[in-house]
DNA sequence: CTTGACACAGTAAACGTTTTCTGATAGGGT
DNA sequence: ACCCTATCAGAAAACGTTTACTGTGTCAAG
């Protein structure tokens, strides 16, 4: 590679002098030489070494990603959210999946400190890593959550609670007066979250909600299509579920069409997530879809926020999401929409 | 951060030979000296500086990954494929996504350059990066992809045509002998290389091909409702339809059942690729994995050989898939087998 | 005419490693 | 007793930047 003194030297000037010109330093130089040394830069297609750099700076240009699962239908938004923002400022990313199980987790915190990260962003990671606290407040960083919540300034999260009413306002919109609830998983905070929305909403119309029409489920299809099944049998059917998430939603969808019984004219199903799934299955599924994008882009505008003024107050950042109207619970549409619907999911 | 120096004065020996021992050099250490600088090293955390380590050895352990479409459902599980290996290695990736569109495609390499990488990954993108062959040559690298086809001996290609075969021999194998095809976008390879494995099952096996039953789809949803209308509207109806991949494998089975046949029993219908659709979809529907895992780490295994050994031959790598049974063309299974598919799908 | 300020450019030190070179000690063969 | 070799350890240079410091020359204010 060409170096910062095989510029000057052709260029005619100190190293001195073009460092501060290629590193827009606001040290004065002249326009003259400043001119000359950019095309000499440009010309031997001089990129500066950012191992040297970092070395005398300290700052590397490189952010820590930490994620769960790489491979959700989630976390690649929102990294792409992320990376959308940080690129253009001139960092990369060191993107870092970490299993659940693993044990390496507090390595990977340390293995990037060595790379001397400049910030870290962690994307449903938060508590895992927590026993790296001491390394990490050394450092910006942002949480990125949904499923756990530890109070912390840091966090940008969806506003659970809004966007769970927003699906249930939407049922009682039409018309629905009884309506049933699939739960996720007791052990997320998110889970309750979405619950108390759903109770919230009911109680605030007036609409009361029978004994068996709550069933505790576990976020997996097969466990909405267990819950539905219980929910059915109960004496007083509901004309519409809600389910806490679109795996759930599609579990109750098949229990309710192996019931014979019609979606959605005999009974409305919503979901959450705006999953693949939800817009492939058949009918379609009405859901809410989190600006995942959007959130990573907010994370990485925080970042770079607290980058450059050391010192702020932070604040927790609520971002709702967006109701997905679909087949499930009455609008009219056709086979165009499945694709539309599908081709926009895996394109953007 | 604690540097080589502390350690050393703290062991009461030279820098030198600290980092001999933690860098695992074979230069010959005393046993004492190297047990109690490892004893001293662990006690204050120390962690070596990778800035000042990249820039004396010019090598920083870094990878740069470059791909097309990170929220695809491919590029995700190849990545984690291509990290599941370096990063035991102490590699760490930089991930970066091009899209298509973009201009600022060369700029990239460049700036991965600048972070000096040690070597790169292409995932689909090699394409739009050619243009900067000359920088790319220094390094070791690999090219992992499906779409396109450009010869070359650092590639990682799924077997498109052997993969394609699979599919079409089961169906045989079931007793069709009338079967049509839909065909990817024309302008990709693997468009043509699975339609020719399609003709070549077919005419080793002795079977016809009616004119109408070849149609010409673009990847999508929509386009496979089309081309199996065209198909289905041919005089001599077929017993089964391969589609290119699971979108129009999908997109045919909404116009077969539209068209108030049942699949499979009137009409049998195989994919490709097994996207979510495909165990999604309401018959799932028979279909082709490619190990997207495996691949990644083939292409991480194949990069640290590079690494290692400066010289070597290279050759091309074709990887098979694996035919993936479900509904679609017969096979009896309930609802809990959509579940496990689809769970097995998103969590590993 | 002096003084100070300012605009500009260069010198050199420093960042934390790795590695070459030099040196010291010990042991073994003659 | 001598030399040679092997084993170990340290001194110091080098990697490519950034930046504090020093040194010019110019210009305006006194």
């Amino acid at each position: 590679m060409v170096t910062i003194k095989e510029v000057a030297h052709i260029a005619g000037v100190s190293i001195a002098t073009v460092s501060r010109v290629l590193s827009n330093s606001d040290y004065p130089v002249s326009q003259q030489t400043r001119a000359t040394i950019l095309k000499v830069a440009g010309e031997v297609g001089y990129s500066p070494n950012r191992a040297a750099r970092s070395l005398r700076t300290e700052r590397s240009s490189l952010i820590g990603v930490i994620l769960d699962n790489f491979s959700s239908q989630w976390a690649p938004v929102i990294v792409r959210g992320i990376q959308d923002v940080l690129l253009k400022k001139g960092y990369f990313t060191l993107v870092v999946n970490i299993p659940w199980e693993k044990h390496s987790r507090a390595d990977v915190v340390k293995d990037l400190m060595g790379h001397s990260v400049d910030a870290f962003v962690f994307v449903e990671t938060w508590y895992p890593v927590r026993e790296r606290l001491d390394m990490i407040n050394k450092k910006p960083y942002v949480i990125v959550h949904r499923l756990f919540h530890e109070s912390d300034p840091h966090s940008i999260i969806p506003d659970e609670t809004y966007n769970s009413s927003l699906v249930v306002k939407h049922l009682l919109d039409l018309g629905h007066e009884k309506v049933a609830y699939i739960a996720g998983d007791a052990n997320y905070f998110s889970s309750s979250q979405r619950l108390g929305a759903y109770l919230d909403t009911m109680r605030a119309a007036g609409l009361g909600i029978r004994d068996g029409w709550i069933a505790q489920g576990e976020w997996c299809i097969p466990s909405g299509y267990q819950c539905a099944q219980r929910i059915l049998s109960h004496v007083e059917m509901p004309s519409a579920i809600v389910a806490a998430n679109d795996g759930l939603a599609y579990g109750a969808l098949l229990a309710v069409l192996d019931a014979g019984l019609k979606v959605p004219d005999d009974i409305a199903i919503v979901g959450y997530d705006n999953n693949d799934i939800s817009c492939i299955s058949n009918p379609t599924i009405t859901t809410v879809s989190l600006p995942l994008f959007l959130m990573g882009q907010i994370a990485a505008e925080n970042l770079l926020c607290q980058l450059q003024t050391s010192d702020r107050e932070y604040a927790e950042q609520l971002i709702p999401g967006e109701l997905i109207v679909r087949q499930s619970c009455g609008a009219p549409e056709g086979v165009e929409v499945y694709a539309r619907d599908f081709l926009r999911a895996t394109a953007e």
